[in-house]
DNA sequence: ATTACTGCAAAAGATTTGCACTAGG
DNA sequence: CCTAGTGCAAATCTTTTGCAGTAAT
């Protein structure tokens, strides 16, 4: 059981067989889905899923602070990420794919910024936008 | 003039008076305003300014890439910054302000994601949220 | 003189909400 | 049981768009 599932149920919320499968794809899937692309994905499974209930969803985990948003990735939709250590998103701005990066300066920032601001910070939204390296040799090659 | 009215002109856009006070409120917040704040903050200089305009106008900045988009701030709104510099930004997410914090490790950063990742990297959003040192205070004595 | 820009209203598109029904604990 | 969760449709809200009129160069 993944995180998500255990943040759901410590905090005194239904497991469902819906809300499971959200947190399946979250927990797995590494392309840091919009609620769109969660809803197309179980429908298959879920016939009657419904979109308004993958958004509550995903509000509930927010709320309970199990997942963060990064804000949209050039595609006008909110990108939600399960992954809450420090890390970095790369966000390509021609495919609207969304990748992770480690990097270990981040945590250090953190804390900095914490201690010389006096925020008491709840989390972080680190995105840099540019072209992937796919990207950058299809804009090369031709087109 | 500031940057973003040099933008625009070399881009050969119009300097119209909607455009430059649109640029100068930009410029001058320190508050990372949204649409909709921009286009309150002038009404009163240009009772009939449409907010398609505000939207418009923004639009064009951030194509030229003269200004950056934070993501809302639990606002619901996407919020504008006109400052390019690596720099990291702070949401209140019981306010809804944005300050600016400046770390000098995050040029660092930059320059070591686009190295490591194959990525030509155009911009980013570097975003932490928490409560402000006013907000926890509020929050500690009573509520 | 052109033609880009503005402002209005309508449209679009993502997310939220109300409510009756269903099912998890 | 009993209440939280689901699914549907309608509503909401931000942002975009079409177009006729206006103004910047």
């Amino acid at each position: 059981m993944n995180h998500l599932l255990e943040g759901l149920k410590s905090a005194g919320m239904r497991l469902t067989p819906q809300r499971v499968a959200i947190c399946r794809i979250l927990h797995e899937s590494k392309d840091h889905p919009t609620a769109m692309m969660i809803y197309h994905e179980l429908l298959p499974q879920f016939p009657t899923l419904s979109l308004a209930t993958v958004y509550k969803t995903l509000n509930v985990l927010k709320e309970l602070g199990l997942v963060h948003t990064l804000g949209d990735a050039g595609d006008g939709m909110e990108h939600y990420d399960a992954d809450l250590n420090p890390h970095i998103n790369l966000v390509c701005v021609r495919c609207h794919r969304v990748i992770d990066f480690d990097e270990a300066m981040v945590s250090a920032i953190q804390q900095t910024v914490e201690e010389r601001s006096g925020y008491k910070i709840q989390g972080a939204r680190i995105v840099y936008y540019g072209l992937c390296p796919e990207c950058r040799n299809r804009h090369a090659n031709g087109k």
